[in-house]
RNA sequence: GGGCAGGUAGCGAAGUGGUUAAACGCAUCAGACUGUAAAUCUGACGGCUUAUGCCUUCGGAGGUUCGAAUCCUUCCCUGCCCA
């Protein structure tokens, strides 16, 4: 029922940056293969930020493969940590989420991590389930099986103390409470970023207290977003969403640096180590490395779409950005005299092409504000008194305006 | 509980009574060049009916002053040291 020993570890351990230990996955394999019963992986989600994007499918890839495998995945819903807020690092207090929110987040993680999970044997679990029913006393007891200088290990924490910035109390808790979720459904691996090693290391230490077989744990590279330098994340605006449209996926996609394309093609596409091989000697071979960069684009729109899709962006963008022609589909607004004024500068705030008129004023001054394709250079220009016109800002904000 | 040092625009960081909407760097946005890449260059980067003009900002609230981010009072927050 189950693939063999060494076909399971090749594809485990495609892409990964580490297992740890090795020889314990090993034995969880061997016995799952004796017994006929699928291992536990475990990830955990933090529903507060229940938009995906390509960082979080980095590690939902991996472990999509080992439910390929015949093994359990099973989505952790950290939506009891969720309700008290996370004040850690330089970011102010994160807004705490009520039930209601946690809920609504973890039905929608799981909507988008089934457009890369299958759906066939996937279970989700809210960590409040067990979290939220343990008593003060529970809470001492687990962190006495902990010590600050462990704690004190993760670099995260280092870091902060010597640079003499806070570190709240329950900060500490938060990787036990983790290692409580391992408990809770015993599991036998759980996947994470290589920046959250200490977290997944802590969950074995748990395990063991609570007389379990530790899990072993597994790394992926953190993807790197497409500033190509920060991690991929929501809140710097580097991110390529997995449910963003075909032309926002593809567009951005093919704005990364090109330094980025090996490691988008091996951590977030799903070419074959073969085709992985050739794009590498590719791109030290001197052939344009927009090209390899149009293929990617094209892998990730068809990977959440269909390749109709792929090839219809491609052409859009083409058409947009190469013929300088107009988008497909333009976004309409209908403009009259009292939600818009009648001037270009007017319709720029109202359209929230622009956040405020200063704003609007300078697009304008500066030379970024077209009608119909031609540059409007006065900020007191008026807008074409009736009729549909394109407005356009900068090089890829389009609005159809409809004047009533 | 005591002592010390801090809290400035998205971030980092100058400024310590007027010429400060507040230097500089990063990020961002627009333009040039390109492959919507990188690098580079130019400009902008609180708001306002177009402004050598007005309004709102320097943790919060009060106060001194013709005038405060800069001085005083008080409160909140952070770090360090001592207990």
């Amino acid at each position: 029922m189950f693939p063999s020993l060494n076909e399971q570890m090749d594809v485990i351990k495609r892409g990964v940056s580490e297992i740890i230990p090795e020889e314990d996955l090993v034995r969880k394999l061997e016995r799952s293969i004796k017994t006929n019963e699928p291992i536990r992986a475990k990830l955990g989600c933090d529903p507060s930020r229940p938009d995906l994007h390509l960082g979080h499918s980095v590690v939902l890839r991996k472990l999509r493969q080992f439910q390929d495998i015949g093994h359990q995945a099973i989505l952790i819903i950290g939506d009891f940590t969720g309700m008290i807020g996370d004040p850690s690092g330089k970011s102010k207090t994160r807004p705490s989420l009520t039930i209601e929110e946690t809920r609504r987040n973890g039905q929608s993680y799981f909507e988008q991590a089934t457009k890369i999970l299958s759906t066939k044997n996937v279970r989700m679990e809210y960590n409040s389930e067990w979290l939220g029913k343990m008593s003060f006393a529970d809470v001492v007891v687990l962190a006495g099986k902990y010590t600050v200088a462990r704690m004190l290990e993760r670099d995260d924490f280092t870091d902060r103390y010597k640079a003499g910035e806070p570190i709240s109390v329950h900060e500490f808790l938060y990787p036990l409470a983790q290692a409580m979720d391992s408990v809770a459904i015993k599991a036998d691996i759980e996947l994470g970023g290589t920046d959250q090693k200490f977290n997944l290391l802590v969950g074995r230490d748990i395990q063991r207290e609570y007389g379990q077989e530790p899990q072993a744990i597994l790394t992926m590279p953190i993807l790197v977003g497409t500033d190509g330098t920060e991690k991929m994340s929501k809140s710097l605006d580097n991110y390529i969403g997995i449910s963003e449209s075909p032309k926002d996926i593809y567009g951005k996609t093919l704005r990364i640096p090109d330094s980025l394309i090996y490691p988008y093609f091996e951590l977030a596409s799903d070419v074959s180590n073969r085709e992985l091989a050739e794009i590498k000697q590719q791109l030290g071979s001197g052939i344009n490395p927009r090209d390899i960069k149009r293929k990617l684009a094209r892998d990730l729109v068809r990977l959440y779409y269909n390749p109709e899709a792929a090839a219809k962006a491609e052409e859009e963008f083409d058409r947009i950005f190469i013929q300088k022609d107009l988008p497909d589909e333009v976004q309409e607004f209908r403009l009259n005299v009292q939600n818009g004024g009648s001037t270009v500068l007017n319709a720029l705030t109202a359209t929230q092409l622009a956040s405020s008129k200063s704003e609007a004023r300078r697009l304008i001054e500066q030379g970024g504000v077209s009608v119909d394709g031609v540059k409007v250079t006065d900020f007191n220009a008026a807008l074409p008194a009736k009729g549909e016109f394109i407005l356009k800002v900068g090089k890829r904000k389009f609005l159809k305006i409809i004047r009533q």
